[in-house]
RNA sequence: GCCACCAUCGUCUAGAGGCCUAGGACGCCGCCCUUUCAAGGCGGUGGCGCGGGUUCGAAUCCCGCUGGUGGUACCA
């Protein structure tokens, strides 16, 4: 067989805010496509917008990567052959670059102001064409220099665009893609402050870094070529180029946080699971050969290849992440079901902070009984309110069953219940018979009950539920639930 | 405005000229199971944006249109 380079991947977010869905699903490419080609996947800070980046959030962006399960092989901070992994501190070498483009011809300095390029700007939409830099500064000497240089201008770096070529590149994903340097301004490289622009760092760093697959979200798609170019004046071959589609929220504009719900953070606040959270991006733009649904980490891996990867943009659709989390949740074990609830039931206020005192058994018990019917685990605390405190009696639940004839149910069972040996069979047998001595429907006695122990129509098993609350506890309930009845009629 | 990308059920998708009377999944609806809600089982609803080509044959190829999205920054 013969030898292949390693696959070399990158995630590269800038540290502006914590991981949002748009950027999990581009890592997620990355990070399965590197798995499963034994390639290396790298993280990188592009945090050269001084204005937005800040610190902190390099810990957030770790903590999600690592909640979710995203190992990364290179990063900032692990540290790798080709560091630093961080924007800012490779300035030396985005200079570096950047005085061989100007000594090759390929940049130039330009000194033209802000206020000098908005009107160009107004100018060229004006006239209905698309703004091209005018290229005032293309030919300065060094005469015109120091003259912008006394008046305190310090210039930018712009690349040159060459005239009349058509850039191409073949996307994996999309196919070739054309387009004409005639439509293309001679972009900013360097800011007048040293710092390079994304489209330099990025070209810079993905050489450096020996990137041999760029996989990224379709908006890169018009930056694509401006990085060709710079890679072409550099006489470096592009690496391997693909372009997967947005995901966009339910009215089509592509997922931000003006959706709510964007980041990865909210998802695992509610309780969804990371590898039902993975599971449901992975399915967004791609789909395994067979067409399973419920796909696991290894066999995505397995499967993964960036032929399978659709250009289409695609709505998030949490309805189906709902039942994809659900299920995960119903295929874990009670063990790990409970240790993922506990979090959830202590903010809850359902559990101490101190675990020490509780009835591990007990609570395992509770959690069984909710295994089925929760998507999120946040949904635990209102399944099952009523072991943790008295029940919340759910007014229109009251109303329906504790009538008279709720009353008269009740009050048999209460004395029924004194002596009936507290297994959910005998229970359940306990409560049928009462229907029967009663004449009425089995269905009749239960929802009385059910509203009584539980406080609401909606509830976990009624005979288990009571199992585990007791005897004690349920005939307490039970005689509450004759009061609610007497105060109501 | 200009440049680019995209286009199969409501949504995610399968589909790489005949296997398509377009398959699966989520959702929705109905039935079964059932002490509620779920879960599960069974069934149903529902789609190739439009118009031209190419071809014996097009969801699949080409062109146009329409629609959507993205870019158009000394943001990334």
């Amino acid at each position: 067989m013969a030898h292949q380079t390693q696959v070399r991947v990158r995630m590269a977010p800038s540290p502006t805010g914590p991981i949002h869905v748009g950027n999990l699903h581009t890592a997620l490419f990355n990070w399965l496509f590197a798995r499963s080609q034994d390639g290396v996947f790298i993280l990188r800070f592009e945090d050269t917008d001084q204005e937005r980046s800040k610190p902190e959030w390099e810990e957030v962006i770790y903590n999600e990567m690592r909640w979710l399960g995203l190992d990364w092989d290179e990063g900032p901070d692990i540290g790798g052959p080709y560091g630093p992994y961080r924007q800012m501190e490779r300035l030396d070498i985005y200079e570096r670059y950047a005085k061989r483009l100007l000594e090759s011809g390929h940049a130039y300095y330009c000194y033209c102001t802000p206020e000098e390029l908005d009107a160009e700007r107004a100018e060229a939409r004006k006239k209905g064409v698309g703004y091209l830099y005018s290229r005032r500064c293309l030919h300065l000497s060094e005469q015109q220099r120091a003259a912008f240089e006394s008046e305190g201008r310090r210039p930018t770096i712009r690349f040159r665009v060459p005239d009349g070529e058509i850039v191409s590149f073949e996307d994996i994903i999309r196919g070739e893609i054309k387009t004409s340097t005639d439509d293309m301004s001679d972009p900013i490289i360097v800011r007048s402050n040293g710092i390079p622009t994304y489209n330099f760092a990025v070209a810079v760093d993905d050489i450096e870094m020996r990137i041999t697959h760029i996989i990224r979200g379709e908006g890169h798609i018009s930056n694509t070529p401006q990085q060709i170019l710079i890679y072409q004046a550099l006489g470096v071959e592009p690496p391997i180029i693909a372009h997967v589609g947005h995901i966009l929220g339910a009215d089509r504009t592509k997922l931000s946080k003006r959706h709510g719900d964007s980041f990865v953070g909210d998802y695992r606040d509610k309780g969804f699971l990371p590898d039902a959270l993975l599971n449901f991006m992975a399915l967004l733009g791609w789909s395994p050969p067979d067409g399973s649904e419920e796909i696991s980490r290894e066999r995505m891996i397995k499967e993964f290849t960036l032929e399978r990867v659709s250009k289409a943009p695609s709505i998030f659709d949490l309805k189906k992440l709902e039942w994809l989390n659900g299920y995960y949740i119903r295929s874990m074990s009670i063990d790990e079901l409970t240790q993922a609830c506990i979090p959830f039931l202590q903010r809850a206020g359902h559990l101490p902070d101190d675990l020490s005192g509780v009835d591990m058994e007990r609570l395992k018990e509770i959690v069984a009984l909710s295994q089925e019917r929760i998507k999120v685990l946040s949904e635990i605390n209102d399944m099952s309110d009523f072991f943790f405190g008295p029940p919340k009696y759910d007014p229109k639940s009251v109303k329906k069953t504790l009538t008279s004839q709720g009353r008269q149910v009740l009050m048999t069972l209460e004395k029924e219940l004194a002596d009936t040996p507290w297994e959910p069979d005998a229970l359940e047998a306990a409560v049928r018979g009462v229907a029967d001595r009663l004449a009425i429907k089995a269905k009749d006695a239960f929802q009385p009950l059910r509203v009584a122990i539980t406080g609401s129509l909606v509830s976990p098993p009624l005979v288990e539920s009571m199992k585990i609350l007791g005897r004690e506890t349920c005939l307490e309930r039970i005689r509450q639930g004759i009061a609610l009845c007497e105060s109501k009629s």
